[in-house]
RNA sequence: GCGCGAGUGGCGGAAUGGCAGACGCGCUGGCUUCAGGUGCCAGUGCCCGCAAGGGCGUGGAGGUUCAAAUCCUCUCUCGCGCACCA
């Protein structure tokens, strides 16, 4: 550890002081919220941790924006909960397990007793009593118990669909072990394999949380809920029904355009769906079978690289289209979706321009019936997609808009009974089933007799069985579905009490997260996953701190839970994040952190070198906070430098504790006082780094004062000044500003200090600099009286020379005076 | 392709209709120290000028206004997210 400087009792020992405080915060709980305070209450959430190692800048980053705002609140008067958890369970501590041999919980917990001491090392005001585990059983019993009320709402249900399979490795991966379409372990390009697994169904849910965000527009960034709106998708549209020949049923297909029906020359259906094999004809089934093989075996390579060489291949069956009887051609391609729509769309060659490459690599006849003016579709290969005047299209022809176009269609398809308007979302439901072992076991039973049995409360938790090492490697099942984990998996069926199975997946880790901000309140309750009287007190979260990469699927999925608890009527609200914060990346030169760039910058290194404060002060003060900071652009060095300047402030107050600043420098007292109300406004507003530059010239002011003369150690408007800037920094840089604080005089912790209220008679001035502008131009600027009148203003403008020489002898049109700041004369032209 | 956001000195960034470049990094010069990766002072957008002073300047083009980095229209560039979503 190394100390700038070396002239003794003026620089702070950095790595003392660290010990020094630690300590002290510890053993006096200084950060531990009461639960039973009468104080107005406030909430603080950082995201919690994924306990892959040691802490890095990342963390570091979020952390320290987290604590910015938490402890303003806390010396403002707040009662302040700011919690911490780790997210405990994850595929990492398997494969970790695997290698060593070992239990994953052996690689977690050792690494969350590391990431622990980083944390306090850190300086961070968190309440440790409130400290969960989601791979705890404690915690995970609840995981379960909530699953079970999801399952009961018919919330959770299983059904068929395809898992990335790494053929080599026989195994199910992760999305986020899918690599570039491959294998992350062994490069072997991904298939996909059909598996029955556990979904939620938040597409029930998706207009509510898309008409919700109303609710989170003032505190959330614009930029999330837009990613969101993304996700969830809404598109209105219509359902149609085409008769298909030699069947009773029709087929339904979803368009945003069913004023284009009349140009509808042919019919797709996805190729994975039930209902592509059903329409096939006989003849054309085998064509069929081999095309469906194709597109399963296809690779995520394959089907990303091939995005726009459309496959398919005729069904051999005619659909009727409903407004003109044509008969059209069934397709299969792949590039229909099963799960969007209806899974079959009608083809509009000349008004959608992937029907469009489809129509023309097929050659399949393309009927223009909207004339826009631009090239016919058939020559030119570009789909027109604007309004024009509908022609061939029955009782839509001359009709010059879509928006009357659609509304017409829409109209003539309901009196026929052939389709009406729909709204269609882009969500899916959320798969959650994982074939891995380190995550939370889904509390089901299967049963020959009884079917899907919900494990009963009072059998709850379901624990996880003792694997490790080997017992979890790949052996083409799922580790819980392994022989290791036999004796696990049988047990009597609670219903019928014949023998039965248990489940073996485990919980995607992104339920463990979604309601882990409810458990904070009551972690060792073992009676009840949350309990209704804390929640009142604290809930709804008032600040949420953490990455934008968990902006949309972690955010979404804890939008969904609450919207469930609260129909479930286990919370009052539905919205559980009030303000939102998502905090940049640290990166250097440019690029992500990474190691195979081999750029990483090592936290602990930082720390070693330029302490906590420093660092932390360098993280809030480089850029805004939802901008990434590149630490190759940055300097800690300098930002331990300014902290021991600010120390170095305190050392040389002279005044006693309760000088009474009144009888101090009036104008320091004002720079202070305008530093009071500007870091107030911008901290409350997220603007940090600004809040520190305003630090900055509060320094300046003092140091210039502490310059000029004999004796000014003694001025109580600097031990005034000196104050609130340990105070402010105390929101960065909590241990240089608890020995600013002591070094004053006054009793620890400075956490617990009260946050001034800058005094309105001293952010008044006596002058102001009047600009005057001739022409928009600025020619002169006057210092004058703050209370000057207009007249005054325009006068003394005027006079001034170089207003007069700007004029050059014209005479003065307009004059605009905005007193005490701004005169603005117009000359005659 | 769709959506979101951003373009300001050598760099990170201030300024949200009223002094462009706060604060800091870097750089230049000076003082102190002289073991300095310390401290302090001054300077630092570009151009003309010894100076006083003047001109230009917030990606580009237009517009609104007494006044535009800021508002409007068009346009270019970059970043991020989603992406065969019918």
């Amino acid at each position: 550890m190394s100390t700038v400087g070396d002239d003794g009792s003026r620089s702070y020992d950095v790595a003392a002081a660290q010990r020094k405080w630690q300590d002290f915060w510890e053993q006096n709980k200084t950060f531990q919220a009461d639960r039973n305070t009468t104080k107005q209450r406030r909430y603080v959430l950082d995201m919690f941790s994924y306990p892959s190692g040691d802490l890095h800048m990342g963390h570091a980053e979020a952390y320290a924006m987290g604590d910015v705002v938490s402890r303003l609140w806390r010396m403002q008067g707040y009662e302040v909960l700011h919690p911490i958890g780790w997210d405990s369970f994850g595929l990492p501590a398997e494969n970790a397990a695997i290698k060593m041999g070992e239990h994953p919980a052996r690689w977690t917990y050792h690494n969350i007793a590391t990431q622990k001491v980083s944390f306090k090392c850190y300086g961070l005001s968190l309440d440790w009593s409130t400290e969960l585990h989601t791979s705890d059983v404690a915690y995970y019993k609840w995981t379960q118990w909530l699953f079970t009320q999801f399952y009961k709402r018919g919330l959770a249900y299983r059904k068929n669909s395809f898992v990335n399979w790494c053929p080599k490795d026989q195994t199910v991966l992760a999305n986020e072990q899918v690599v570039q379409g491959q294998c992350e372990r062994c490069h072997t390009p991904v298939t996909k394999r059909r598996l029955s697994q556990w979904y939620f169904k938040i597409t029930d849910y998706a207009q509510a949380l898309l008409d919700d965000m109303a609710e989170l527009t003032a505190g959330w960034p614009e930029r999330v809920l837009a990613m969101q709106r993304n996700l969830i998708g809404r598109s209105v549209g219509a359902h149609v029904d085409f008769k298909i020949v030699g069947r009773d049923e029709p087929v339904t297909v979803f368009t945003t355009r069913p004023d284009t029906l009349w140009g509808a020359t042919f019919m797709v259906v996805a190729p994975d769906s039930e209902l592509a094999s059903e329409l096939c004809s006989a003849a054309a089934r085998p064509a069929f079978e081999a095309y469906l093989e194709q597109v399963k075996q296809a690779t995520e390579i394959e089907r990303q690289s091939s995005e726009h060489i459309k496959t398919g291949i005729d069904l051999g069956v005619s659909a009727i289209n409903p407004v003109n009887g044509e008969h059209i051609p069934v397709w299969a391609a792949d590039y229909v979706l099963a799960e969007y729509g209806t899974g079959a769309i009608m083809a509009v060659p000349a008004h959608d321009q992937r029907d469009l490459d489809f129509a023309r690599k097929f050659a399949i006849p393309v009927t223009v019936v909207i004339d826009t003016g631009e090239p016919d579709p058939r020559e030119s290969g570009v789909a027109t997609i604007g309004d024009g005047v509908y022609i061939n299209s029955g009782a839509l022809n001359g009709l010059s808009d879509k928006h009357s176009g659609i509304a017409k269609a829409i109209e003539i398809l309901q009196q026929r009974h052939t389709g009406e308007s729909t709204v269609t979302y882009r969500l899916r439901d959320w798969l959650l089933s994982r074939q891995r072992f380190w995550g939370c076991p889904i509390p089901v039973i299967h049963c020959a007799n009884c079917g899907e049995v919900l494990v009963p409360d009072n059998q709850l938790p379901v624990e996880l069985p003792a694997l490790q090492g080997a017992d979890l490697a790949p052996k083409g099942v799922s580790p819980l579905a392994g022989e290791a984990a036999a004796a696990w998996r049988e047990v009597a069926c609670p219903r019928c009490g014949g023998s039965a199975e248990r489940d073996t997946d485990t919980m995607d880790t992104f339920v463990d997260s979604s309601w882990y901000f409810y458990r904070y309140l009551s972690p060792n309750d073992d009676s009840q996953a949350f309990d209704a009287a804390a929640l009142r007190d604290w809930m709804p979260v008032d600040q949420y701190v953490g990455g934008v990469e968990h902006a949309i699927l972690h955010l979404l999925y804890m939008r969904f839970f609450a919207h469930v608890l609260h129909d479930l009527g286990l919370l009052e609200f539905k919205e559980p994040m009030r303000r939102l914060l998502n905090q940049g990346q640290v990166i250097n030169q440019g690029k992500a952190m990474s190691k195979s760039l081999g750029n990483g910058v090592d936290l602990g290194k930082q720390l070693d070198v330029y302490g906590v404060d420093a660092v932390r002060l360098t993280m809030v003060f480089a850029s805004p906070p939802e901008d990434d900071i590149d630490w190759a652009d940055v300097s800690p060095a300098s930002s331990l430098k300014f902290l021991q300047r600010a120390y170095r402030l305190a050392v040389e107050v002279t005044s006693a504790v309760g000088a009474d600043p009144a009888a101090g420098n009036v104008e320091l007292r004002r720079a202070t006082h305008r530093a009071i109300k500007a870091i107030t406004e911008l901290v409350t507003i997220g603007r940090f780094n600004v809040a520190v530059a305003r630090v900055m010239e509060l320094v300046n002011a003092v140091r210039k004062v502490l310059d000029s003369g004999v004796d000014t150690g003694a001025d109580p408007a600097v031990r005034e000044a000196v104050g609130f800037i340990a105070q402010a920094l105390s929101l960065v840089s909590p241990y240089v500003a608890e020995e600013m604080w002591e070094l004053l005089g006054y009793p620890p912790s400075i956490a617990n200090s009260t946050w001034p209220t800058a005094a309105s008679a001293l952010l008044a001035q006596d002058t102001a600099v009047l600009v005057v502008q001739v022409q928009g131009k600025v020619r002169a600027k006057l210092e004058v009286p703050e209370s000057i009148s207009e007249t005054e203003a325009t006068e003394l403008a005027l006079a001034d020379p170089a207003v007069v020489r700007a004029l050059d002898g014209r005479a003065v049109a307009k004059v605009i005076v905005r007193v005490p700041r701004m005169v603005s004369i117009v000359p005659v032209s």
